[in-house]
DNA sequence: CGCGAGCTTGATGCCGATCAATGCATGTGG
DNA sequence: CCACATGCATTGATCGGCATCAAGCTCGCG
């Protein structure tokens, strides 16, 4: 049912991780300059996706991760019968690909929701140059991991909390990631649609929008359809830890 | 506030992947003799873990993986407010502890739901062994990524399934693992309450005990407390597929 | 300017949560 | 052995949060 979709490959050109801006939060993290000229073998090239394309989707024979390096990535699931789950937001920095490696073959699509470009990592040469640099192998089994603690928490989100906390943790979420890239954390731009943002949370658009309203109203945030500040980041933690109810 | 609980040890006695009855289901999958005899090497220790207690708990350093040899385990985070959620089962053959390798700590408790035995695996012996075997490396990798892919089917479910679809496609997960175990599938002993089902579910309690009159009623399913028949597999799988619907 | 995608808001209904009572198996002590 | 406690499961009655259905609204764009 999903056929290979062709995606818009602009010519390669070379980039070095060495040089990259991000890479105190991608791959690299903690390498020395040889460990990450070693790295910049392997990542030779780099992959553009126009909004609304997908980089990768289910079914697709994996080869290779990727890291994002500008832009915004939704991954998805859906079961035989056509539901589909939105299972993560991916920014600059992060990792996508990883459910590949078990069977050889993608099992979600990765869709760009801006214009975005990727780093290509071939994953049989990523895995010789791990058994190689044991600081290499140590980080890439940290990010698999930790991308398994992530999501247990979704779990945790989606099995028990009710629609304003799974939006509240959510948005603290982003805030969260965005600070880290240098953003002020208060004034953010949704790259996503309502209906994207339910699907993540396990809940349909009007509840999310209604949830969107109430914090309006509460005084915890101005919305201006996908313009966001946050006018009290105090009250949304509150929210999401259950300290108000 | 999770003070680490000390966990019964029995004295520890030398085990042999290479002559265990589970090394085409565990980490051993696929290897060689002479590479499981290198496993052999650092796989030394069991450790017998009562009904009730913990291997391990969130917030106690993470040392090993453990895979599972005997018995039944389940796995939970809980939020700062209390509330917790049963993340996944484990049965013979799987292993615990993924989750700890991000952050050195763990992140989840881990507990019996009966008496049980499991492998001690030394993460850091295991890494330093995996750079030498790539065979066993691949494996690692795909077995984490395999987790990452089951989470994100959990996500589909707690998302967008009703209550009977979630009870439905559990048991068929729980039965299709028990016949790769050699078990019919057909009929089975819950070895977890159905407040634990609940909590991995989503649910309530009276949810899922309401759901499995209703599947009795159906003549899906025979239920007496905690063994289960499964009379009519196909109008599960339906159930799952929504085609029912 | 008008169209359409996405967002908001209201009215209604249903699924599953909640509250409560009872049943059933196991274990313990008199 | 029975009396009783305890933990778990079942079942019923009621309630509430979110889904659903249905209008409008906003904004960007051809």
């Amino acid at each position: 049912m999903n056929a290979p979709q062709p995606v818009i490959r602009l010519e390669p050109f070379k980039v070095a991780c060495s040089s990259c801006n991000l890479r105190e939060l991608c791959l690299p993290l903690g390498m020395s300059s040889e460990q990450m000229d070693r790295l910049d073998d392997i990542v030779a090239t780099r992959r553009a996706v126009p909004r609304g394309e997908a980089l990768f989707r289910a079914g697709e024979a994996f080869t290779s991760l990727y890291a994002v390096r500008t832009g915004f990535f939704k991954t998805c699931v859906s079961s035989e019968d056509g539901r589909d789950q939105v299972t993560g937001f991916q920014m600059a920095g992060e990792l996508l690909g990883l459910d590949g490696i078990g069977t050889d073959r993608h099992t979600c699509d990765a869709v760009a929701l801006e214009d975005s470009q990727v780093c290509v990592i071939p994953f049989h040469q990523l895995e010789d140059l791990s058994r190689e640099l044991s600081d290499l192998q140590r980080h890439l089994h940290k990010i698999m991991s930790r991308e398994i603690v992530r999501d247990h928490g979704v779990m945790l989100l989606l099995g028990s909390m009710r629609a304003e906390e799974r939006l509240a943790a959510f948005l603290l979420n982003l805030t969260q990631r965005l600070r880290t890239r240098g953003f002020s954390g208060s004034e953010l731009i949704l790259r996503m649609t309502r209906e994207e943002i339910g699907s993540y949370l396990g809940l349909k658009l009007e509840t999310v929008s209604r949830a969107f309203s109430k914090f309006q109203e509460d005084g915890i945030l101005e919305v201006k359809q996908r313009h966001i500040r946050v006018l009290d980041a105090e009250a949304l933690g509150r929210l999401v830890n259950g300290t108000a109810c």
